[in-house]
DNA sequence: ATAATACATTCTCATATAGGAATATGTAAA
DNA sequence: TTTACATATTCCTATATGAGAATGTATTAT
């Protein structure tokens, strides 16, 4: 089985970093395709096919205007990544804390130890240091 | 050129759904590879190459007890996803509000047409039914 | 030493890419 | 009604994938 579709979801959409690119773009107002086109430097038929795949999953809206097409942002549409990721905030913030209270022990280490060599060489029975 | 690799950053690893699964089970504690494969319902080499993946992207710490391999949610490599979709917080709130003052238009609207035939159908100077 | 346990790696394969080039479609201007 | 402009689609190809099956490796138990 190959990998899931970049049209099934926000998240696979916006593994793509131009894709990213675009939406960044298209947050503050709406702009017409050849914008993107200079704007990031790509070519005219690659926009054309991300902002396909954005519009699929809904990540952006379009709007005909004579003969140009203006593509705007969904922000609406990226909610749901936010909300997943934020599932981990609590998380880091303990890893903050403990990263945090690590360092401190440290450095009172660092002050007892303060003349001993090789401080960045790697111990034997460190169990940080697997690889 | 393909998409880009799985591994290439933390956007493409969570892109997969078994790969997000797998995060939520190691955030709150560590857990050997024998527990996901019980829990998710995977292959046990779906889950071993998986965690590769989000090791290679520093999604997950490992430590060896024994012969089990724990694994554990680093949270900390969820952050940058969490902080660009972030960006679009501001975004998504100007278009609830918009969202919000355009469906009471639509009471007042829906009153003063209360006895009107064919609600539902499509109005053709409606500039919201382009497609 | 041998077996059992817990994981990791390798192999094969069908499939969906992203970019480039060429072409098609749709709209406005002359 | 040609012509120009703006965008979309199609065709092509190399490549990375995820699952399944088989095998490899490391560690503990007997």
């Amino acid at each position: 089985m190959p990998r899931a579709a970049t049209t099934s979801d926000a998240f696979n959409a916006v593994a793509e970093p131009r894709r990213r690119e675009i939406l960044n773009y298209l947050a503050l107002q709406e702009r017409p395709v050849g914008d993107i086109v200079e704007s990031l430097g790509l070519e005219q038929p690659s926009v054309s096919k991300h902002l396909r795949v954005l519009r699929e999953v809904g990540l952006v809206h379009v709007r005909r205007d004579g003969r140009q097409m203006l593509y705007r942002t969904n922000a609406e549409a990226i909610r749901p990544l936010h909300e997943w990721t934020g599932t981990f905030e609590r998380f880091w913030r303990h890893q903050l804390h403990r990263i945090k209270e690590r360092a401190e022990e440290k450095m009172k280490t660092v002050r007892s130890d303060f003349n001993v060599r090789n401080f960045n060489s790697r111990r034997k029975d460190d169990p940080n240091n697997s690889h």
